[in-house]
RNA sequence: GGCGACGUGGCCGAAUGGUUUAGGCAAGGGCCUGCAAAGCCCUCUAUUUGGGUUCGAUUCCCAACGUCGCCUCCA
């Protein structure tokens, strides 16, 4: 059983499911006008490691995750280049989702777009009206917070309390409000910007509704886990639960929160600090694999500073792991050792405790490392298939790299035999040589080994 | 101002009311190797500060200092 911290109680408790067998998840999305950020990557990568986890423990994970197709910031880049917007939606969604495969994340089960449930959103915005919780005003459709008795529940904080704060901020639409964090829900249109009509004018949905009306179609009343980052928990999902609460529909039962990416300074990266980091450049730099194994080794919680320091860390430790996978890839017929994997289990059931997860991968590899060294096959086929069950369901591929060109395999051949003639000024140069074109080459008792590096 | 999180060794980063406080990276020594690489073994350095509770705290409580986040752009 997952126990998982659950922000609206500030605990962790085990996460439980609706229907029994089956988990229903809904992400928090990207909005599609610019290039994916660490941040994004970071979102994904951790619920892309949830994902296969609960697969991995047998459970069917339905998993729907919008594209907010339709905002402000894509009709103002839209008319700052002169283009249509279906064009930078389009383009970026293709972006986005190449991003993704490079870094691993398994496309999710549903991907709703929010331009294709305006509709759904509409007629979800006249039943707001019908019970009073939401009213017109001359730039919109507002909700009303104060129909929601619960508010503030995500943002652990009461109505009262978050004014008295926040220093002196403008209240965006404060002229039309009738409290200032009333927040909309339709926006009426200005002239040369996308609109669909509704009852009250031609406009276009606020951000938080899409999330309402396509988790409720499409995972349903109750639904198990809501998730997202952790700057979504207010106002997004805030104004997400209190429209469903004031439909007078039970809305996610758990809600899951991951930290922030934070840049060399200890401070979160953010669009409006200028300092994010463009993941398509990390992906373009570096292997892609050592992003998730920087965040399983820090838990989901917890901020993550992404340097070259940390990251060639994990570029390391992925090539002792790597190695590992060509040195015992002759072994690769056991079964998984029960007690590790029952390790695995409890680290990941606390919470997803996956830097503890991972130091025991690196144990079980040291382990059989060293049953490599002394012959010992069993025990190295038994913990190799500890090793890649887990790293499995963690959604980190190990490359042997032996997947290299004949005329290489030669080499490596040639390289053997002028050892065994002792002609080691000819094995030197043909190791330099290997080498030089960038493979690893390993010799040993059993021969030379070259694989990719 | 309100609410919340956090301060662990050279760096990153877990965990925990108590024999030796994970793991990764880096560093040093050894084994192995023709020499390397890979691997194995060993070593090194830590719980911000000050009080309190306790037989005992890094862990619980209080305070200070520091860092960060949210309080209607944001994964």
């Amino acid at each position: 059983m997952l126990n998982l911290y659950d922000t609206a109680t500030q605990s962790v408790k085990p996460l439980a499911l609706r229907d029994p067998g089956k988990v229903s998840i809904y992400l928090c999305g990207p909005t599609v006008y610019g290039p994916p950020h660490l941040g994004h990557g970071r979102a994904t990568l951790v619920y892309d490691i949830l994902r296969r986890y609960l697969t991995y423990t047998g459970l069917e994970v339905r998993l729907a995750s919008n594209i907010t197709d339709i905002d402000d910031k894509i009709i103002n880049r839209a008319n700052d280049e002169g283009r249509p917007w279906q064009d930078i939606t389009t383009k970026c969604e293709n972006v986005w989702f190449e991003a993704m495969g490079k870094l691993g994340v398994q496309r999710p089960t549903d991907v709703p777009h929010a331009t294709e449930y305006v509709e759904q959103m509409v007629n979800m915005i006249h039943t707001l009206i019908e019970r009073d919780a939401a009213y017109v005003t001359d730039d919109g459709v507002y909700l009303s917070v104060t129909a929601v008795p619960d508010y503030g529940l995500l943002a652990h904080q009461s109505l009262d309390d978050m004014l008295s704060g926040g220093g002196d901020r403008e209240v965006f639409g404060a002229g039309n409000k009738k409290h200032p964090a009333d927040f909309a829900l339709w926006k009426f249109t200005k002239p040369g910007e996308p609109s669909w009509s509704s009852p009250w004018g031609d406009g276009r949905p606020g951000w938080h509704s899409e999330c309402v009306v396509m988790s409720l179609e499409l995972l349903g009343e109750g639904f198990d886990l809501h998730c997202g980052g952790a700057d979504l928990r207010f106002p997004h999902h805030e104004n997400e639960r209190a429209q469903s609460v004031a439909l007078g529909k039970t809305f996610a039962n758990h809600w899951m929160h991951n930290g922030f990416v934070v840049d060399p300074e200890g401070e979160k990266m953010s669009k409006s600090l200028g300092n994010v980091m463009n993941l398509l450049d990390l992906l373009e730099k570096y292997d892609a694999r050592a992003y998730r194994m920087l965040l399983l080794q820090t838990h989901y919680r917890s901020p993550v500073r992404v340097g070259q320091d940390n990251i060639d860390a994990c570029v390391s430790a992925l090539a002792g792991l790597d190695s590992f996978a060509a040195r015992t890839s002759a072994h690769a017929d056991g079964e998984a050792n029960s007690e590790v994997i029952a390790k695995f289990r409890a680290a990941m059931n606390n919470d997803l405790d996956t830097a503890t997860a991972m130091a025991l991968v690196f144990d079980t590899v040291r382990a059989a490392n060293a049953a490599m060294d002394a012959g010992d096959v069993a025990t190295v086929s038994t913990l190799r298939a500890s090793v890649f069950e887990i790293l499995n369901a963690l959604g980190l591929a190990l490359s042997a790299g032996d997947d290299v060109d004949a005329d290489i395999v030669a080499k490596g051949v040639a390289l053997d035999a002028a050892r065994a003639a002792k002609d080691f000024a000819t094995a030197d140069a043909i190791r330099n040589e290997l080498q030089s074109q960038g493979y690893v080459v390993e010799t040993s008792k059993e021969g030379t080994r070259i694989r990719r590096g």
